[in-house]
DNA sequence: CCAAAGTGACCGCTCGGTAAGTTACCCGAC
DNA sequence: GTCGGGTAACTTACCGAGCGGTCACTTTGG
């Protein structure tokens, strides 16, 4: 990290451009972390996944924290870009599988980003918890507003309510995902289709209240 | 363990009975396994949260994965019990309400209970992750069942669906026990009230249904 | 005085992280 | 063309800390 960074192959290079080997150490730790979790999650475990050894995570990356910092700064940034993509639109059910579907496709082929962000076992202070705190706090900014706008017409829901209605909401989000990461099979389409199928049985009315709105 | 226990204060006994040493070790497990989970909790911090030292926790319970594992059953037990007192009654989204509320009151003072059940940071086979998935597939039935009641009016459900719903459900209780978790001053029955506020917003119709037939 | 309760010190292991040495590549000299 | 030599890439071997777990010893109370 100290060392001036070459873009190219340059004198020295051994094996493969600087570059590539990143997105092979960043793959291989996202795997890792998604799948064990911050603290559960090895530096041997992710060289070994790499195909090199412990030391080059340390001359590419510095720290665990670092390495886990970059892996949760692209999921996050993919996490909040699909979502806010998704709150153009009409206020009413159809946005939530509008980010819903928005979700699917940022995550497919990379399940684990979901848990990057939202994983337990980060330390309860510092600068990754600080990160991850971030983007849970944005993506749930993003959803309060969708969740406020579908609130709007029932004025009697007070704040404390909303925010429970945005936690239950990512709540929801996480299980489809966890749900998802059982069922690998299934494309994302698939889950989004799958996901708007159960939501118009759940909420028949509101859901065809959206429904009727958006054809009509 | 291997010892015969003595239920009362006998010779050479120092302290406390070993019923009421049993009852603090316990104690102070679930809450650190609770936050820290089984893989971040340390048997260390255990006793020191219990007044005593490490050796003890061994003499009282052999090893961390016995620990654990009945923290794991005073708590699985507890929380398949509520579930399953709350699923008489009408097949509808009262139900759910019931269900939820029997679990806040299942888990007053005892929020960590739920994470010790569907603690991520289990080793991905042996004993302990044999013994939590049996309570979580336990607790999935009688959710299943619940689901299939309240989905059997459409038939045109999938059983892949189902699963999906029943998997969406116990996350939207996973983050209703997290809200909690983040308001600690709310008393199980408020937050019963709450999400019987939030479910008569989210699905009217339904809830107006349900409300009727339980009325009528 | 004796048995049970309780502890300090230790073991082997794995962790994050590092220092020092080895290997492979590019490039200029011949 | 090939042949060192310098530099970047990479590895082996190690450190201190904290983990689960154990043992020999001391304290306490009937």
């Amino acid at each position: 990290m100290s060392k001036q960074p070459r873009t190219t192959q340059g004198v020295g290079t051994k094996g493969m451009p600087r570059k590539d080997r990143e997105r092979l150490i960043l793959e291989a730790a996202a795997e890792e972390f998604g799948v064990k979790g911050y603290a559960g999650g090895s530096t041997a475990r992710v060289a070994a996944l790499a195909g090199i050894t412990k030391p080059m995570i340390y001359e590419y990356f510095g720290s665990k924290d670092s390495l886990y910092l970059t892996c949760l700064d692209e999921a996050g940034t993919r996490l909040v870009e699909a979502v806010a993509s998704a709150q153009q639109g009409p206020s009413d059910l159809s946005r939530a599988v509008r980010t819903l579907e928005a979700v699917f496709r940022a995550l497919a082929s990379r399940l684990h980003d979901w848990e990057l962000v939202y994983d337990a076992t980060l330390p309860p202070d510092g600068p990754l918890h600080d990160a991850a705190t971030a983007y849970r706090r944005e993506l749930n900014r993003l959803g309060a507003v969708g969740v406020a706008e579908f609130l709007h017409a029932s004025p009697e829901v007070e704040p404390l309510d909303a925010d429970l209605v945005t936690h239950l909401w990512y709540g929801t989000v996480s299980a489809a995902v966890s749900w998802w990461r059982h069922h690998p099979e299934q494309t994302a389409d698939e889950m989004a289709a799958r996901f708007e199928r159960v939501v118009a049985v759940l909420c028949p009315d509101l859901w065809a209240a959206s429904d009727q709105r958006r054809q009509g």
